[in-house]
RNA sequence: GCGCCCGUAGCUCAGCGGAUCAGAGUAUUGGCCUCCGAAGCCAAGGGUCGUGGGUUCGAAUCCCGCCGGGCGCGCCA
């Protein structure tokens, strides 16, 4: 029998190598990596070129001298050198298949890190002030959140979705003066229309049900708290619209009505960390790598935004989140080292990369060959509720998140509007599809594809696709680590792109039973694959198309 | 001006703590359905990886300069 972990057994099979030939090295960092070309087997080693230097050998023969005391087996057969000094392993085709059974035997849990205990994360997300509906904008950062919030869950990980209701401040008043002047039969630009005031439609919508409801107008209170319950609501409908869900909502206000915000600055003063200058009191940021000091309190005694988001990531550390990633457009970049700063200025013990940060670029939203402007305040920007009325939920999910966060963003609307099946999701869809469709023609019990004799995999299409599904795992490790989620879509778009050529090479459904089942098998696994990565995107894998 | 990010095929983008990548999709062109779903497959053309240096046995990848683009540089939030 094959062993189940094949990376284990090189990676020993290699350090029992290096202890016999250089044991003073022997202890050398050893990193298999996938090749990236097939024919350079599964794992390959770089061993050789990193100790060449040091050990002053060629590195080619030292590679050849390491593969000379590795001896083929049953799972692995005799290691090869290639290129400056490459120690090339190739699988038995047993082994390699072996992955097949491993997928079917762990179902929804294949890719997950077994038995690994992450600890508690808080991703912060989305966050949007409730001033207007979700704009593509809030759309790719709710796309990015939640999937990465599901690949910190499958790495063990326990992880608290939060969103940062700013529901105080300027903003808010700023949105209840439109509403009420709206109310009042004004019009953006009018005189008496509120400074930057919003001008988007929706404030008229909420001012008619205002007045509807037989609100008082005078009362820029109830005006306000009418204007936030109504936006709250709307946003709320569009993220479940979207398929993303907060476990906490956590407001800005409460932090002052806790006296979290004083208590902050208390602490700053009683430090030593900040001194009075014109009228204001600052915060010595510059002691943190900032690159001036900051005002904490204003020379009209109000604090700035920053303390409250300051106080906001105490509430964090002090509930126990020990990593906690906020994902923020990056426009925000410049807010990293300030609130980093006031949380060390705490002299807390909160450590000073704290917290992490997945930043993303803005949207720019295409259509009739003229970018859409997006802002709140211009109030003419597209929102996720667009998207998703106009290509659907899985499309817009999968597109927002196929990309590397830092990139800018081009959505094209027209594109999408009139070549939805383009999109890179339908084609992993259709995938997952076709092997429902197999199974249904099929129509046999599933039970017996687990004992399937896996070696019959040993086709060139069959290596490579085993070879990918073998690689989900540390996709997905990789893609939590580097907070890359878009990781997971372009494995997703191989993995249904290697099954659509086999699909279309060889016939599942051959008379063959032996060879049949291991076909069969293949192919559940596939399937289940699929499902698991569409499932951590928030992607449906639909049985039919 | 300063800081961070980004320049890879016509277009949209992967690859970037060196070596075993000049890559994917799309678009263009030509093939493949009496046979498990053609929303698919196979094939072809298409790029001095912005540019100029540097480090190295080796640079799309690391370092520096320049050019071009994005975002920040408030006692706004």
């Amino acid at each position: 029998m094959a062993v189940d972990d094949p990376r284990a057994h090189i990676e020993q099979a290699l350090r029992k190598a290096l202890r016999q030939l250089v044991p003073a090295s022997a202890e050398a960092p050893l990193v298999l990596e996938r090749p990236k070309q097939a024919g350079h087997g599964d794992f390959s080693s770089n061993v050789a070129l990193q100790l060449a230097k040091t050990l002053k050998r060629n590195p080619r023969e030292l590679a050849q001298a390491i593969a000379a005391c590795i001896e083929a087996g049953e799972t692995i057969e005799k290691p090869e050198v290639a290129g400056p000094g490459f120690i090339n392993f190739r699988l038995r085709s047993a082994t390699r298949s072996g992955v097949v059974r491993q997928v079917l035997e762990a179902g929804a849990r294949y890719g997950r890190a077994a038995g690994r205990r992450g600890g508690k994360v808080q991703v912060e997300f989305v966050s949007a002030n409730p001033t207007g509906p979700l704009h593509v904008g809030h759309g790719r950062q709710a796309a990015l959140g939640d999937a990465l919030s599901a690949l910190l869950e499958a790495q063990g990980y326990e992880v608290t979705r939060e969103f940062y209701y700013n529901d105080a401040g300027a903003q808010i008043e700023k949105l209840a003066r439109s509403v009420q002047a709206r109310a009042r039969g004004l019009r953006p630009g009018d005189p008496g229309w509120p400074e930057e005031g919003y001008a988007g439609e929706y404030i008229e919508e909420i001012a008619r049900a205002f007045v509807a409801a037989r609100g008082e107008l005078a009362d820029l209170e109830a005006v306000r708290r009418f204007a936030v319950a109504s936006l709250r609501r709307e946003q709320d409908a569009d993220l479940q619209a979207f398929g993303v869900r907060f476990d906490v909502y956590y407001l800005e206000s409460s932090l002052y009505t806790e006296g979290r915000v004083d208590e902050v600055v208390r602490r700053w003063t009683g430090n030593g960390k900040t001194y009075e200058k014109d009228g204001a009191l600052w915060l010595r940021t510059t002691l943190y790598g900032d690159d001036k000091d900051r005002v904490v309190r204003k020379s009209d005694g109000g604090y700035t935004y920053f303390v409250p988001d300051v106080a906001y990531h105490v509430t964090k550390w002090d509930r126990g989140f020990r990593k906690v990633i906020n994902v923020q457009g990056t426009d925000h970049h410049s807010t990293i080292t300030r609130v980093r700063a006031g949380l060390q200025a705490l002299d807390a013990g909160i450590p000073p990369g704290y917290p992490d940060y997945l930043l993303h670029s803005l949207v720019k939203v295409m259509r009739g060959g003229a970018e859409v402007k997006i802002s709140k305040r211009a109030g003419s920007y597209v929102t996720v509720r667009d998207l998703i009325d106009w290509v659907g939920r899985d499309a817009v999910r999968f597109f927002l998140v196929s990309r590397k966060a830092d990139s800018e963003f081009v959505f094209d609307i027209d594109l999408a509007l009139q070549r939805t099946e383009d999109n890179p999701v339908y084609y992993v869809q259709y995938a997952h599809a076709r092997v429902c469709s197999v199974f249904a023609q099929w129509g046999g019990d599933a039970a017996c594809l687990p004992g399937a004799d896996l070696a019959l995999l040993a086709g060139e299409r069959e290596t490579a696709l085993v070879r990918r599904l073998a690689e989900f795992p540390e996709t997905l490790a990789a893609a939590a680590a580097e907070l890359a989620p878009h990781a997971v879509a372009f494995y997703l778009r191989s993995l249904a792109g290697e099954f659509h050529s086999y699909y279309n090479a060889e016939r599942i459904l051959v008379d063959d039973e032996a060879l049949r089942t291991a076909r069969l098998a293949l192919c559940a696994a596939v399937r289940q694959t699929l499902a698991n990565g569409l499932s951590l995107l928030g992607v449906s894998a639909p049985e039919k198309m």
